[in-house]
DNA sequence: TTCATAATTCGATACTACAAGAATTATTGT
DNA sequence: ACAATAATTCTTGTAGTATCGAATTATGAA
């Protein structure tokens, strides 16, 4: 993950409408949800809802597939670990005795 | 952690000048450094840095703390797991055998 | 108190992002 | 091909945020 990568990830998640979305969609897992539905449960409009998933999907947080006549659209959940490795990367210098997060990222396997 | 919490924060790191501070002060741990000292260290003018610092600490995700002439700005790091933890809370359901994130978020204890 | 350093605040201007609704594209079923 | 549903794109107006340099506040030392 690169700084600008980051920047445009953190800055899709800074809205209200594409957090509430995005976390959502976190909950999902990959199976992930259509516009419509996820519109629907948050009730926004269906036009902001597209804006706003072309958004976080422009950022590298969401992937796209067809099924039928929907687009489902779930959470890149690799894109979501570098982004989070991103942030706490060489926290407090590696020093494990200091830090909350010696670990990195957990659980590579998964997804 | 809150919605508008996490907003304010996510959009306090989306910016180019503020993430590298910000990821400096993760490596830094609780000592942290002067605002002055950051803006030499990445080249970035002392007027922007304040503001940059200021934007951060009112995101909560900085602390400051006076000695003598300088002001040491520090990583709020309850904070910065308070986040992680609401953009990755309740992931895939909390189905273990499919998440990448099943624990939450590390080490409560060191900071 | 006076000077030098550290840091912040305050203009003005430019840019980027948001919202709402109308119009357009794409897919399925008859 | 035609109608219905799902989703995206476009247009316009508005609001928030970034930048730069100058001026201001606060602290420590002579």
């Amino acid at each position: 993950m690169k700084s600008d990568d980051a920047i445009m990830a953190l800055g899709a998640l800074a809205q209200e409408d594409r957090l509430a979305a995005f976390r959502l969609l976190m909950m999902e897992g990959s199976q992930g949800l259509p516009s419509g539905t996820i519109a629907e449960r948050l009730d926004i409009a269906p036009t902001r809802m597209s804006f706003h998933l072309a958004t976080l999907e422009k950022a590298g947080l969401l992937n796209t597939r067809r099924e039928g006549r929907h687009i489902h659209y779930f959470v890149d959940y690799q894109k979501m670990r570098s982004l989070l490795g991103f942030l706490i990367e060489d926290c407090c210098g590696n020093n494990p005795a200091v830090c909350c997060f010696p670990v990195g990222v957990p659980n590579q396997e998964t997804h």
